[in-house]
DNA sequence: CACCCGCAGATCGTATATCATTTCAGATAT
DNA sequence: ATATCTGAAATGATATACGATCTGCGGGTG
C-alpha cells in the first residue's frame, strides 16, 4: 500500500532537515535516534544515511557514525569547480531546448532579483538565484549531467548558513552576468560560447567568495593559488 | 579484526565480477544467493547491491530485485557525453601537475598503443587507452571531478563485450591524438585548450562508434541528431 | 481463443536481537 | 599533575525471522 518504502520516507525527512537547515553541518545523524523519531527500525534509517552520504551531503565512518557534511574551504572549492563544470554544459546542452517561455520566465524572476537587491535579502536572492538557473538548465537532454547539477546545488545548501554562499559585492554584477547569459543563448550563439559564459559566472562567484573570505580570516586559506586557473579560463 | 566490513567485501565481490565480465548486463543479482556464496546475511550485500545502483553499475527496482545495468544507446550517448566532459576537466586540471616522467609514461603507453593496432587486440588497446587516460588525469587535483571520472570508466566497463566499445577505423586517429594532447600538455598550453582537446578525443570516438553501429544495424538508432553537438563543439 | 482471476513461489523490505567496535569517564600508577 | 589503563555505555554492523509485494502459471469464463 504505501507508496513508498520506509528507508525512502527516512530519506526524505532527513533530506528535508539538512536542506532546511534543522541538521546543521556536523550535527550527528544518530541511527536508534531517528528510527524512534519516525517509528521505523534503524535499518532503513542506515540506508537513508547512506544514500546521503553518497551523494556527499553526509560524511560517515565505520563504527563510529554519520554527520551532515562539514565543508571546508578546499571542498567548498571543489564542489565549486564541479558545479561551474556541469552546470556550464547542462545550460549549454538545455540551451536548444528552451522555449521563448522558458526565457520569459528566466527574465522575469531574474528582474524580481534586481528589485531584491534593495532590501539585501541573501536568503531570498539565494532562492530566486537557483529558480534563474533552474530555468536554464531543466531541459538538459543529458540526465547524467543534470543530476550532477542537483547534486552540486544540494551540496550548496548544506552551507546555508554558513559565510560561503553570498557576497555582497557580487550580487548586481551577477544579476547583469544573467541577462547577458540570456541574451546568448537567445541569439543562438554558439553552444560553447554559452557553456563558457555561464561556468565564468560561477567560477566569478567562487573568486568572488575567496576574495571575501580571505578578507574577513585571512589565515584560513589553505587554497592553493593557481588550481582554479584550467577551470576558470 | 576485519580490515572491511562485509558490505564492503561483498561490494568489491560483486564489482570484481562486473569489471571481468562474469556479471554480464542484464545478470540478476539476487540477494539470497550472492549472502550464500559469500557466506554472510542478505544485510550486506543489500547494501552494496545499492552502492552499485547508486553508481550506475547496476538497476533496481522495488520488490522485483537487481541486475547489472543495461545501457542502451541512448544511455550509452549520455554517459559518454559525461565522460567528455568530466575527463577533459580533469585532464586540463591535471596539466600543470604532471611531472616528466608521466609525460613520459604516457608516451611510451601511447606507443605500446601504436604497436598493438597490428595485432588487432581490441581487449588489449582498450586497456592501455585507460592506462594512457588515466595517467593524464589521475593527478587532477579536484577529488570531486577525479572520481566523476571513475565512474564514467567503470560505466564503460560494462560494455566490454558489446559492440560499443570498440571502432577499428577510429583506433590509429585515436592514438595520433594521444600524442597532440601530450604535445599541448608539454609545451605549457592554456588550460582550456587541453580541456577542449581532450573533450574532443572522446567526442570523435563517440562520433566514430554511433557511425559505426548505425552502418551495422540502421534502425536502431533512437539518438536525436543535434544533442550532442553542444559538448563535442 | 483471448482475457481475467487467483494461487504459489520467489524475492525484497523491515523488525528484532545479538555481536563488535568505539568512546569516554574514572581509576590507578608514575 | 599527567599519562595510561580499564570497563561500562553508546552506537554501529550483521544475523535471523517474518511479512509484503511482485511475477508467472494454470484454470476458469466470456
Amino acid at each position: 500500500m504505501s507508496a513508498e518504502s520506509k528507508s525512502q520516507r527516512a530519506y526524505g525527512f532527513i533530506r528535508a532537515r539538512i536542506d532546511d537547515g534543522r541538521y546543521v553541518p556536523g550535527y550527528r545523524l544518530v541511527l536508534g535516534s531517528i528510527a524512534r523519531e519516525l517509528d521505523v527500525s534503524v535499518v532503513p534509517v542506515r540506508e537513508a544515511i547512506r544514500r546521503l552520504e553518497a551523494e556527499g551531503l553526509v560524511t560517515f565512518e565505520r563504527n563510529v557514525g554519520a554527520q551532515v557534511a562539514l565543508i571546508k574551504e578546499t571542498e567548498y572549492l571543489h564542489t565549486m569547480q564541479t558545479l561551474a563544470l556541469v552546470e556550464g554544459a547542462a545550460t549549454a546542452l538545455s540551451a536548444s531546448q528552451l522555449t521563448p517561455d522558458h526565457l520569459r520566465r528566466a527574465r522575469e524572476v531574474n528582474a524580481r532579483m534586481r528589485r531584491s537587491l534593495d532590501d539585501f535579502d541573501p536568503h531570498r536572492f539565494t532562492e530566486l538565484n537557483l529558480e534563474f538557473h533552474s530555468v536554464l538548465f531543466e531541459e538538459c537532454p543529458n540526465p547524467h549531467i543534470l543530476d550532477l547539477v542537483h547534486r552540486g546545488w544540494n551540496r550548496m545548501k548544506v552551507l546555508r548558513d554558513s559565510s560561503f554562499s553570498f557576497v555582497p559585492g557580487r550580487a548586481l554584477e551577477s544579476v547583469d552576468e544573467h541577462d547577458r547569459i540570456l541574451d546568448l543563448i537567445e541569439t543562438g550563439a554558439d553552444p560553447l560560447d554559452i557553456e563558457l559564459a555561464a561556468r565564468r559566472h560561477r567560477t566569478a562567484t567562487l573568486d568572488a567568495v575567496l576574495a571575501y573570505q580571505s578578507e574577513h580570516k585571512p589565515h584560513a586559506t589553505d587554497v592553493p593559488g593557481p588550481e582554479s586557473s584550467a577551470i576558470s579560463a
